[in-house]
DNA sequence: TGAAATGTTGGGGCG
DNA sequence: ACGCCCCAACATTTC
């Protein structure tokens, strides 16, 4: 009989899989198929992708299937296997990148008539088309947009998987997964990340398990770096290895009482913020690139790379920044937190545009996905339409001493600091000389000084910032008076300033 | 999901 | 007892 492909996405799992539960239903034999394309590219996401994409091998190899690997441009590709196999219909998960859009959109028309095309929005809570104002533009603003969202379809329970699967046999050429080259090679800087995950369906659902001990004490301890509280489900929730649904499901089902813990709600508040990241960037294609408030178009950069430099390895001579820093490197992760407060030192204090840290993320993170990490960075930059306050600089000391009051996080990532008193763990310049020898942390050393004065930089960010607005002023007005101009003379009588 | 600058208040030391 | 000053603590404004 023939088969029906069920080409695989960002929902590598079996368990509430739309596409897979659909094309189980349809009573023919699936051809399940992944397809390495150009939006793998961060080099952290393609070690996970290798572990993930393992995982889910073996896993249909229990059931008797196996997974077709390919890699390249997925419409043609699936074409042809359609073509080949004789298959008639495609099951898939959408995807929300504008990339990965183009891909759809290609798929559908590439393909004969022939080929019924059955796809699914599986990854997020809300539909991105239906949320809308009053005025039937989407929201711009977090708060009504959770309000509208939360308050349409009750959230449905997640599905097992299908009991029995039956899988086709073809004789299509599948690569494996080491022609992929996912892992690294010569170095091989991964060792950090094994130590730290398990990707894949049955990592991904041992972390769901946990998330009592998330929810009990998130409310309180989210913010705190040095205190393992926070779920750590983002790369599993990235990868589909669970569904935003299961997640959902679980954390509703954690404590005691009915109503949601202060946890849990905090928690489900963070799954809508995945979502309304998701959603903007469905509705602003541009949020990778292109700040969606105009004034930043005139921002004064300084885009210096030996500063870009210094804060990628972690040698900015502030600690809870440097920490952050190398907790990415060496983990894939970084708390949400002090992703705020390096995020805020790459963009203010050291004046480097905000597209350098994204693309940073994206390269180093596991949990490394296009929506959050652009509307993250514009939130952080100022320039996003929900976004922080451009003044809202944050002070890397008092950060640290707020967040990290007893300096573990600090020590942890930065052995060298292990020794100093904790008065000087986030601002190790105004320890003495003594102290600094005494502790073997001499500055310049073993520890870099600070490569800006924080106090500088924060007035330095404070005033092109109001260069910024100076020039969008000038830009404003000079653009309105070529309107004008285009408009031909005003009437007599009205007033222009 | 800030922090600095500036303003206000009130207690205590002191002549 | 009183006025004066200092400054910590808190509040408000500003960036």
């Amino acid at each position: 009989m023939a088969p029906a492909i069920l080409w695989l996405r960002r929902n590598l799992r079996l368990a509430d899989n739309q596409a897979l539960i659909a094309a189980a239903k349809s009573g023919r034999p699936i051809l399940p198929v992944y397809v390495l394309d150009e939006l793998d590219s961060g080099e952290a996401s393609r070690w996970w992708l290798h572990g993930s994409l393992a995982s889910l091998q073996k896993q249909l190899h229990i059931r008797g299937g196996s997974l077709l690997l390919l890699s390249g441009s997925p419409a043609p590709l699936l074409r042809q296997l359609a073509a080949r196999c004789g298959s008639g219909s495609i099951y898939y998960c959408r995807r929300y990148e504008p990339i990965a859009r183009a891909q759809e959109t290609a798929l559908e028309t590439s393909l004969a008539t022939s080929v019924e095309v059955h796809s699914f929005s599986d990854s997020y809570l809300g539909n991105h088309k239906n949320i809308l104002t009053n005025g039937g533009t989407p929201f711009r603003i977090f708060t009504p947009y959770w309000k509208s969202a939360s308050a349409g379809p009750e959230i449905p329970q997640p599905q097992p998987v299908p009991p029995r699967l039956s899988f086709a046999s073809h004789d299509h050429k599948s690569q494996t997964l080491a022609d992929l080259k996912l892992l690294p090679r010569q170095p091989d800087w991964a060792g950090g990340l094994r130590d730290t995950w398990t990707p894949g369906e049955e990592g991904a659902l041992e972390r769901l398990d946990k998330i009592e001990n998330a929810t009990s004490n998130y409310a309180l301890e989210r913010d705190r770096p040095d205190i393992d509280t926070t779920s750590r489900l983002s790369p599993h929730l990235h990868f589909g290895e669970i569904s935003v649904r299961q997640a959902v499901n679980a954390i509703r089902n954690t404590g005691a009482n009915p109503a949601p813990s202060p946890g849990a709600a905090a928690l489900l508040r963070q799954l809508y913020w995945r979502d309304f990241s998701a959603y903007l960037l469905f509705h602003f294609p541009a949020l990778p690139t292109a700040p969606l408030r105009a004034v930043f178009d005139h921002f004064p950069c300084t885009d210096d790379s030996s500063d870009l430099e210094a804060w990628q390895r972690g040698m900015t001579g502030y600690p809870i920044v440097d920490a952050g820093m190398r907790q990415l490197w060496s983990s894939g992760w970084m708390h949400n937190r002090v992703r705020m407060i390096v995020a805020s030192f790459l963009v203010k204090d050291l004046l480097i545009p905000w597209q350098r840290g994204a693309d940073w993320f994206l390269n180093t993170l596991v949990d490394a996905d296009l929506a959050n990490n652009s509307a993250g960075w514009q939130w952080v930059a100022g320039c996003g339409t929900d976004a922080a306050p451009y003044f809202r600089i944050f002070n890397p000391v008092l950060q640290g001493k707020k967040f990290d009051p007893d300096g573990h996080y600090v020590r942890r990532w930065i052995p060298q600091l292990d020794a100093l008193p904790t008065k000087f763990v986030h601002e190790p310049w105004t320890a003495s000389m003594e102290t600094q020898l005494s502790c073997n942390v001499l500055l310049g050393r073993d520890y870099p000084q600070p490569i800006v004065d924080h106090g500088v930089a924060r007035k330095d960010a404070l005033s092109a910032y109001q260069q910024a607005r100076d020039r969008y002023a000038l830009d404003s007005a000079s653009e309105q008076r070529n309107s004008d101009l285009e408009a031909g003379p005003r009437s007599p009588g009205v007033k222009q300033r």
